[in-house]
Formats: structure tokens, C-alpha cells, sequence
DNA sequence: CGGACTTCGTACCGTCCGGTACGATCCGGG
DNA sequence: CCCGGATCGTACCGGACGGTACGAAGTCCG
């Protein structure tokens, strides 16, 4: 029974049912715990859709993390937008944002950095490698604005809070890291701003 | 050609072997990158006497990772212990420690924490649990010998900034990760301690 | 209406995996 | 001296995996 009885045949509309399937599985079985037939079957797709639109599973990872990359960054950023101009008031938008992603169930960590950490050589390592230089991208411009001397120390400071707290979050299943990483930061923040001053 | 010519035969030292070389491999290439017939060939042994010793792939991988951690464990106590009585020092002495590390060729972040995310249930997840547990024991006895106002949130900071350099170490290869890191944790205990006193 | 395209379902391929079985061989202790 | 235990090498098993092939059936567009 090839092409159901009233489907709309858009292969764009395919392709993105994949992907959103596709992501959530992978984050919550890992890379390798799930096979690409487990996964057609819960798209409800077939194996040749599967690999007409993504080419391999390889590929079809590789286009899951680029787009959780892509929708992560523009959250977070999103966040620090939403809390006006004041960097401290920024910081702490990203890291409450952080802590209601860890309070949501099925929370499993980053899942960049974890198909980087299944995958350490190849490209899930380089699309990690991205995702974390565009969170700190974000962090050292708040960094900059808020006058600090050494903003890109204070925004790799950040970074490895927020990076730290996600891992506490995961393996410690401490519901409270992001409030501790938002401490952390803005007490940093104000000793590299009002302190040296 | 069973048990080569001049062999030990010391059981004890076999397992000591096929551990050792199973911990660097399963390091290197994760906990799904190797099989145990490559695993076997590596030691230098045969299926039957690593099932002997292990009895599952997942009896070795734990093995492992409790003997790992027991390892790292002691490491940084002993670190932290080699630093004198001052527990700013103990602090410093402990990310100088994770600086040495990271900067060994082939380091790969936690193994721990990695084996957690690649096997998300399971016994893994509850050795990385009492890993980062027993990292907390050590951080928090810090905050709390310093003085600091809320010793067990001090003692958490830190170890979100000791997992989050590893993270950047790693990822960002980023060798000045546990400067950064150190740094900050100094700041946030001079904060705690002479701040509010 | 008709051809190009998309999708499904299924069968299939070669490979690798974790785990078991078994005979042969050598060490160690009584 | 000899028996029990440790080990090796190899063969084997069932199953899962990633990927391909192909015919049937439906949609979309000119």
C-alpha cells in the first residue's frame, strides 16, 4: 500500500516529520540505541524515504544536531533578548531559561554534546564544537557590555558554569544547578565589573 | 597453543590485564566503539577467560568504571591533601590537577560522565552519580573548611565549574579551562567567605 | 489524461556483535 | 606424578544492524 490513501505527497513535509522523530529518539535512546528501522517505524515512513531525503543515518544525524544546534542558540538568545538591556538582568534570563529545560521531563543533558561524546571523532564532534563557541558568542557579549575587564575569560567563566550545571542537572539530578550556576555568574559578574573598578 | 609457554597462570594478574587494557580502549574508543573479540585480541586473551573474569561485556564496563573511579577519586583527594591546610590552596591544587589532564594526548573528557551518557540507563548512570557525589564530598569539604557562609551551594558551584572546564576541555579544546576555572572558584570563595563576613 | 515523482512494504545482503562450546595445552599444588 | 584449574584458539550461534532493490500504488503537474 504504497503512498497512503489521502497523503499530501510533500516531500519537504516528509522530510521535516523525520527530523522532529528523529530528534526526539535519538536524544532520549543515544545514537546507537535505536536502529534506522525502529525508526522508520515510528515515523511511519519507509527505509528508501528515509535515506532518499538524508542520504544515511550519518546524515540523517548529522541534520538532526545542526537543526537542534540552530534552535537551542536562537532560545537562548531569544531569553537574554526578552530581559532587556541590562547584562546582569540578560544572565540571569539564560540561566533561568536553562533551569526550566532541566526541569522538563525526559531531560537528558545537551544533545550535542552527547552525540559528540558517542560519536568523538566525525562531525557530531564539530557541530559541538559550533554549538558551544555560539553559546559563547552570546555569553562574552554580555560579558562585554557589562564592562568587564576580560570579557572573553568572564565568558568562558559562563560558558563552563552553564555547561557544568547542565551536566549536574543530568547526572546528579539536581533540579537546583541552574539557580547555582546563575549565582555563580552574576557574583563573578559583579567582582569583574564593580570590583577592579 | 592454550597458555603460552612460560605464563604466570595468576588469575588475579590476568584480570589486572584485561582490565588495564579494557579501561584505556573503552576510553578511547567508547563504550560501543570496540567489541570484545577486539577487546580480547588487544589483552591478548580469550573470550572464555575475559566471560570467566567479567561475565558480560556490561560486568567489564562496569568493572571499569568503579575501578576508574575509585582511581580518580583519590587522585584529586590526594592533590587537594598535597596542598597544605589552606583550603584556598586545596581549591587551587585541585584544578592545577584537572589542567595537567586535559592536557594529556588522548584526553577525552570524563569517562565516567562520558559512559553515563552512553549508556543513559543502567549501571553507568548510577556510577557517575556517585562519582560526581564523591567530587562533591571532597569540594564541599573545602567550602565548608573555609568558612563560607552556605558551604553546601559553594561546594556545588565548584563542582559545576570542575564538570563544565572538563566539558570545554574537551569540546572547545580549550587548554586553559582549568585556569578559568580555578580562577572563578577562587573568586566565588573569597566571595563567600570574606563578602558577607 | 499521462508521465514524472514520491512513498510504501517487503525482502534481501553482508557484516558485525555478544555470548557459548569444546578440545588442546600448560601451570600449580598435593 | 598427577589432577584440577586456567588459558588459548577456533568455530559457532542467533540476532541486530546499516543499506539496497524492486514492484505496487498513489499524488502532482503540465
Amino acid at each position: 500500500m504504497p503512498v497512503p490513501k489521502g497523503a499530501t505527497l510533500d516531500p519537504a513535509q516528509t522530510r521535516a516529520t523525520i527530523l522532529d522523530t528523529a530528534t526526539r529518539l535519538l536524544y532520549e535512546r543515544g545514537l546507537d540505541g535505536i536502529g534506522v528501522a525502529e525508526l522508520c517505524a515510528a515515523v511511519g515512513a519507509s527505509k528508501e524515504t528515509l535515506y532518499r531525503h538524508f542520504g544515511s543515518k550519518d546524515g540523517l544525524v548529522l541534520a538532526v544536531l545542526e537543526a537542534r544546534s540552530d534552535r537551542v542558540v536562537r532560545w537562548l538568545r531569544d531569553a537574554a533578548d526578552a530581559a532587556g538591556e541590562d547584562p546582569a538582568a540578560q544572565l540571569a534570563a539564560v540561566f533561568d531559561a536553562l533551569g526550566r529545560w532541566y526541569a522538563q521531563p525526559g531531560f537528558r543533558g545537551c544533545a550535542i554534546v552527547n552525540a559528540a561524546v558517542q560519536r568523538h571523532a566525525g562531525a557530531p564532534r564539530d557541530v559541538a564544537a559550533r554549538h558551544l563557541a555560539r553559546h559563547l558568542e552570546l555569553l562574552t557579549g554580555i560579558a562585554r557590555r557589562s564592562g568587564a575587564a576580560d570579557p572573553d575569560r568572564l565568558g568562558r567563566q559562563f560558558l563552563a558554569l552553564l555547561e557544568g550545571a547542565t551536566v549536574l542537572a543530568d547526572h546528579q539530578a539536581d533540579p537546583d544547578a541552574a539557580a547555582l550556576a546563575k549565582h555563580a555568574a552574576l557574583t563573578l559578574l559583579r567582582q569583574e565589573t564593580v570590583g577592579p573598578a
